[in-house]
DNA sequence: AATGAATGAGATTTCATTCAT
DNA sequence: TATGAATGAAATCTCATTCAT
């Protein structure tokens, strides 16, 4: 298992109710005494584990990115063909949804501008990066258009992420992962030349 | 023109600044006291146009998606075909997101769960809907695969959203609008049978 | 009357409440709702009048300074002989604290150590210079010793304190002006030639 | 040695480190945190030498006025002239300041009331009797005028506490102990008749 | 003796909203 | 209409202290 967990129980509880909430009512209408209620530990414990509720935001962020890069390994890197690698991608995204749909939402949704002053795009940046590397590999292959690469980034992460969203909003209610292969083939028909 | 605009000169200046700043900063990062410094009005000129920071955010949300609706008939429900309307709803995404980018985005990002209890997800609600009739329309005609509906929307929507959301990242500089051809070209190859 | 006095009746309450407080319990036992209680006013009231428990501090101080100096004016510059200013001082001072002396005393004991973190040691630096300068003066007319400047200033200064501090602490009982002239002339003996 | 030395180690490192922090931040600003990286030990380490922060500042003080005390002996009761006590007293707080700054800054400035709601003003109570006993000895001698005490005193411990705090300030730089003779002389001319 | 995780009362501050002018 | 002083609930965070190990 890629996902880094926090030490102590304690932390953990914390850890895991502040991601809960977070996705549940928005990281603003999350306030510390709703943690404490939910994670059943003290005001104390929260602010010794974690400096602030912004780092405690920070932490769940890093985790899911870190968590969606080893995937993102498992799932992708080792596919050698570019179908394999939507394939993967898709695989990845969806089954991972099914699974843990808070953190995929987490890593989703959490816009670092409602958080923090700076913005570090984290996620939107890796996740680009990701899906680009994808794109480069389908063109250098000869299978996937000539267009320009974020478009048909676009293509693969957009739809993506839409389903999710669709699930969350409990619009799609079966599993995601019954539709991977029809995702995946519908990328397909979108990206081959 | 369908937006509707706020009666006086005062109450204008609170909407575009309140606007403006819910979607650089979030609805919740966003007090009373900076959309004052930032319209040059006083706090009892808000409260004497809308009965709370809650309905000003509603407020803005209904006239967005009552403009997306009112561009909707005129970009897609013209339309006789399905490549049509698909065109004309990229065309009315992207131009107008191009064109006022800062209420796309309101639209697109407004999570009303960030503001409020209760749920009006009228954006996902209403998006969806429109987005769904395009799929029927092409599935009838002849032209769509015969996959799950809500699916195939996803392929709609979510390459418009991602796009959009690229460009407000910074990541597209160029304008949306001279990427329309292709992008209706690409979802199209992903629906057509 | 040199004191300057804040503009609405809330304000000067709270201002007066706060001086008290800060000078019979110190900066830091003086809690917010402490001068809520003894002001008779909101917590906004005193946010809306001073942007922090700080700047509160450092009005108070700041006008105390200001009072200092305008009565050093009236009392110190205006006299011409060495003599007559060490009266003037000596004059200024044990009455103002007859008068007020919790202005005084603020002026005397308000560490900014104890309430920033950076020294701003206006008072001591303010007071400092104003009684070097009646050393200055005695030693030009030829009246005072050759000694350090500062040396001198501090028999100036120290004794006059030590007297307020004594009062303070009801040690003194009597009223300070009382006491005026034998300081004055002890004062004098210390420094003359 | 009169100083009372705590028996460990640790309990040494605590004590040391308390008192710096507190004569340079004063006590409320410095947190049990702060002592903890300064000293480099242990929270349960400081609750197990000493029952409580204000008992730490209680030790501390009461060290200080011991030492104080013992010191007096030394230097003043062993006297036996009222300008040689005046010269003692003049002594045993310049050089003492030279030597250890910070225990005598503790002693003047660590107003109780700024730490405990009971006045135990052992400082000003203690300081007080011990000046006044060489002003009551120098009327005795016949060689003070006949004031009062208490303003007598005012010209002995005024005028060296003023410059103990100077040198605090870094306003004097030169060492008190090259004053001793001067400071001697004027509190003597102020004082005789 | 020594540690440091855990506690929770209480501190300062923010901010949506009201209302007298 | 328009103003902004005033309100006070609620937010985040600190910190002296306890206690199981």
């Amino acid at each position: 298992m890629a996902k880094k967990t926090p030490e102590t129980e304690i932390k953990q509880k914390i850890y895991l109710s502040a991601r809960k909430l977070f996705v549940e009512k928005g990281y603003h209408r999350t306030s510390i005494p709703d943690i404490v209620k939910d994670a059943g530990v003290s005001i104390g414990a929260i602010y010794h584990h974690f400096s602030s509720k912004e780092e405690l935001a920070r932490v769940i962020h890093e985790d899911a990115v870190e968590s969606f890069l080893s995937r993102y390994q498992l799932y992708v890197d080792s596919q050698r063909t570019a179908l394999g690698k939507i394939r993967g991608f898709v695989e990845l995204m969806l089954s991972w949804a099914d699974e843990d749909l808070i953190t995929v939402n987490y890593l989703l949704h959490a816009r670092p501008k409602e958080i923090l002053d700076c913005n570090f795009t984290i996620c939107t940046a890796e996740g680009l990066e990701a899906v680009k590397k994808i794109v480069e590999f389908g063109q250098k292959e000869g299978t996937f258009k000539d267009a320009d690469q974020i478009l048909l980034a676009a293509f693969i992460s957009g739809p993506v992420m839409r389903l999710i969203e669709l699930k969350t909003d409990g619009i799609i209610t079966q599993p995601l992962s019954s539709i991977i292969d029809t995702t995946t083939q519908l990328i397909f028909d979108a990206l081959k030349k």
